[in-house]
DNA sequence: AAGGGTATCCCTAATTATGGGGATTGTTTC
DNA sequence: GAAACAATCCCCATAATTAGGGATACCCTT
């Protein structure tokens, strides 16, 4: 018998869920919960072994409270529930440690079959979450692994300036650990202003950063 | 009525496929090859909506070959079918492009419905693989987390602040985007600054890019 | 020998950031 | 209701960056 915790402030579909699980012998309704506050009590109280988790509540987000449980509760399984399918929310609700994610349309008998396939360690998605879960793995995948986007061409001290800056040298500090001037530094600054297209330090460093110009 | 190619140098699985979807009104099984040599011309002839395309074969793996197809044919979808459930080959397969991975262990009737799903533009996968997926990208989403495991608390406000001196503006600027004054932007920065242990934009910037604390 | 690129240095003036003090108004928390 | 925090605003003084304009010297290629 597994025994389920649903949060979500929707009394509507609460009252249905509770219906549809009634008198079912593999599940249990454990817990109905509007909000996330107190959610380590609300958990260590209603034990249970999947969380139904809606992504829109008030207060705490669904998001970082499936991050919460997932950290503190490993063995307990969440199975997000939402009517947002895009990329950033299903992403980030992956990355906070979701073991699935439905959509708000899922029939009821679905429903029951991720609570069933999440519990033994499946992880079922509605099919257009699915496409975006690959589409997102694609992506993220290849732009981790990308060494640099553009090749903007800066000499070897131009990025040995820039490494200096990155590690948050003012221009002074730098001329000295170079053991050049402060002048020269201002001139390596202009160019290297000029070839990343920016106009401000901040600038420079976020370039830097953004395109792993730096080794 | 859909097309469908099959790439696998395993006649049984060739010859029992042919048999099932033999006497199908949507699926025709448009051409069956042994391995990826003049793919190219292989996918013009057979013209198919979907291929399933095993991983290994002699020359030309499959995931090369996935990769070829989707580039050159980008409205034929791959669906991959292979014994292997590694992430290792379901990272590389994605990456490559294919529309759905289903492991041999697939039963036959479950095969066609992935195949009807992928040609609406699903994404079918096995459970087991669904699973590795979501571990796959919520390693590459937190790769950058794990990084540093320091919690800079940061508020709300002070995160925005932080996200438009990443984009290159300065304070005067970022008081007028934010509807504040120049001394409330400053206050905010010196917060930040002690938060990051810093003391300069370009540091500030240098932390919150490399922690990724912004979204 | 001329041109292109790199690295070095200099000036003035304006703009911007930093460090040190303050303060008030809310909200949340205990 | 006091304490803690977030967000807002203010002043003074100093330090640092930026935008213009210059310059010389060296190396390499054509």
């Amino acid at each position: 018998m597994l025994r389920i915790a649903l949060f979500d402030d929707n009394k509507k579909f609460c009252d249905s869920f509770s219906v549809l699980l009634e008198g079912m012998e593999e599940l249990k309704l454990n817990g109905i919960f509007p909000d996330c506050r107190d959610l380590e009590q609300k958990i260590r109280k209603c034990q249970p072994d999947v969380v139904l988790m809606d992504i829109e509540m008030p207060g705490v987000n669904g998001i970082e409270a499936t991050r919460e449980i997932r950290l503190k509760f490993p063995e307990v399984k969440v199975l997000i529930q939402t009517v947002f399918e895009d990329h950033d929310k299903i992403f980030h609700a992956i990355c906070a440690g979701a073991n699935g994610y439905l959509l708000k349309s899922t029939p009821p008998s679905k429903i029951i079959d991720a609570i069933l396939d999440v519990s033994q360690g499946g992880s079922p998605m509605s099919p257009s979450v699915a496409r975006k879960v690959l589409f997102l793995l694609q992506n993220y995948g290849d732009a981790g692994n990308k060494a640099s986007t553009v090749d903007f061409k800066l000499t070897a001290r131009e990025k040995e300036i820039l490494a200096w800056l990155v590690s948050g040298l003012s221009y002074k500090l730098i001329a000295e650990k170079c053991g050049i001037s402060y002048e020269t530094v201002r001139t390596h600054m202009k160019n290297i202003y000029e070839k990343l297209h920016v106009a401000s330090m901040t600038e420079a460093v976020a370039v830097a950063l953004q395109n792993k110009l730096l080794p």
